[in-house]
DNA sequence: CCCTTTATCCAAACCGCTTTGGATTTGGCC
DNA sequence: GGCCAAATCCAAAGCGGTTTGGATAAAGGG
């Protein structure tokens, strides 16, 4: 019904050239005011919309920004993936631009990225999950790809765009929340520390402990995908050992779930017995909230780090001469139900 | 570096026409395999791909699929949006297929659908958690796109494709187990009632209570967004009443955790003082897995779902005369760790 | 040997828009 | 009235592919 008035009809319709509808309908000047408004309700009335593909293809532009995910990216990040993009799509779309999403296997994903590139698809991509071990970006470089890193690159802070959490200081921070209680066998129970947002949180533990001239037990020490059983599985094991923890520093809400139902099990009151401290992604899902939120954590927004990377990917386009820019936000540390005193010398 | 070869250029390497190329790398038979490889072989060293905006306006087709969300769908159905996403997602880089994604505010969803529709960025859509009131599949109809919908939309089961699990089947054999358990008094935690699947597993649940004779209790039966503290608030809330439930049936693995939480922070052991049964939707960050899962729950993957519904709406845009398809799902029924015989009368 | 196929390949039109480089009209000013 | 600038509008040339309708050459048939 209201398919299908191109640009040709519509000029035909109003008795004008293409160019002038064209100008009318993209706010340029040299049109009237009233030609643009005989145009635009034309437009209307008939339901005229450029053709995207035309457009982009005149202009060159794809309009659109790219988001390569590997299979085994959204296993582990599931969750924080998606939040993320739920910010950078409401960027996105408030400037007109596309977000394609795609998931390729784990041995494509240096394609994907060439495939957008020489085929046009989008105008730059977001790089996501960076590990210790980078590469992405050199290739994207090479590509000439506008890019923003969602964490950062190690080694590459300077000559690349990113938006990240300061991991390191909020898990010294935690940490420090926690040797303040008294606690002193603290437990990390990490994300895959091949990435750099876990390697950066470990530093942060290693570091608030040896400013006390404590050092971490390798016992102590896990790094995996965090899922809740890996939380509870890994708390489990070790209040069970003859040396328990009496806190847990925990690098993602999911599992922290699953270490407080692991001290459950084990009879022990969190916020007691045990204290739980986790980083919180802010994940909607997953609300933490509450005048004294259930689990005291190091709390930063996915969503908004989402929103920041688009506008700072959109910059770069619209700006391709400028420097890289980034954005280092600080985690807050919110005290919730979930920490308490060290327990008295037990046994 | 290897950017920037298009066709004509390409072919003037080649002392060929733009045709010929253009046909022996889409492999049409009017041209020699000894052509077709000098072609392939030049296109490849000199990193030759078609830019796809140009290919798209040439033949019509977007080659995208589109999925829009409103902001509000992902507070409830984040996880499970990915999830199904990435399966998906799957689907169509196989097809060579892209994947756009539009996060719009919930006033402006009809308006995406338009926009999708007048300037073909998509050739079809994927319709998300369509409600009781559903209206979407109307509007997509009239704007002439292909769609195919994740769940059901009541009343149009015929004229539509969808994809769907037994969501009134999967409780009430969910129901019947715990019945079969001794259980009289079941709490059933839903989803938004005012969702087709909610609606459909609560008419499940009642009905496998009357079969018994049995009458819903009111207090026991919440609707809500499906987060942690969903469950744990209302566990609670329930638990601690004068005449608590000895069975809980959950709509989501999340508020199950916090029907857990609730019941370990009440002293009450799962599976043998209180009984949880849950949809498992196995999302990979919440593994429900082992010999004996935590939870016993009606597991249905979700991922499976977004595979097989790209798979219908692809074979809808290339055949589209053909009459609307459906796939109907049925959950398997797992007997975990969190479902033991009711409690011998209490008090 | 001539004519008809068959196998290859090509020039040009087209997809629907943007944009360049004028052409035409109008208005202000001396 | 004549001239110049500003205001409008337009024809046509891209953008980079696909596809139609032949043209040309080689092969097969009588």
């Amino acid at each position: 019904m209201s398919n299908g008035v191109n640009l040709k009809e519509l000029s035909q319709r109003l008795n004008l050239s293409q160019t002038t509808v064209s100008r009318a309908l993209n706010g340029y000047p040299e049109v009237s005011e009233e030609t643009r408004k005989r145009v635009s309700e034309m437009a209307e009335k008939l339901g005229y919309a450029p053709n995207s593909q035309a457009r982009r293809l005149a202009t060159g532009r794809a309009m659109a920004i790219g988001h390569v995910i590997p299979r085994s990216i959204h296993e582990m990040m599931n969750p924080i993936f998606l939040e993320f993009i739920a910010g950078a799509g409401e960027t996105y779309s408030r400037h007109g631009y596309d977000m394609i999403i795609s998931v390729v296997d784990d041995d494509k994903e240096e394609d994907a990225y060439r495939q957008i590139a020489s085929r046009k698809k989008a105008d730059g991509v977001i790089v996501h999950g960076p590990a210790n071990e980078e590469h992405r970006h050199k290739l994207l470089k090479e590509l000439n790809l506008p890019f923003v890193v969602h964490g950062r690159i190690p080694g590459a802070e300077r000559e690349t765009s990113w938006i990240d959490m300061n991991n390191r200081r909020a898990f010294e921070r935690a940490t420090n929340l926690l040797l303040d209680l008294g606690h002193t066998r603290i437990a990390l129970l990490n994300g895959l520390e091949h990435m750099d947002f876990a390697s950066r949180r470990r530093r942060g533990f290693e570091e608030a402990l040896a400013a006390r001239g404590l050092t971490p037990d390798p016992a102590l020490m896990r790094s995996a995908d965090m899922t809740e059983p890996y939380g509870c599985d890994n708390a489990m094991e070790m209040l069970k050992s003859d040396n328990p923890p009496t806190a847990f520093l925990i690098s993602s809400m999911i599992s922290a779930i699953g270490v407080a139902r692991a001290a459950g099990q084990c009879g022990l009151k969190t916020g007691k017995d045990v204290s739980i401290i986790t980083h919180d992604d802010a994940l909607s899902f997953l609300p933490n909230s509450g005048e004294v939120p259930i689990f005291t954590c190091t709390r930063s927004s996915v969503r908004y780090a989402g929103e920041k990377a688009a506008e700072l990917l959109l910059n770069m386009i619209s700006n391709p001469a400028a420097k890289p820019a980034s954005l280092h936000l600080d985690a807050e540390l919110i005290i919730g139900q979930s920490t308490g005193p060290a327990p008295a010398a037990s046994r």
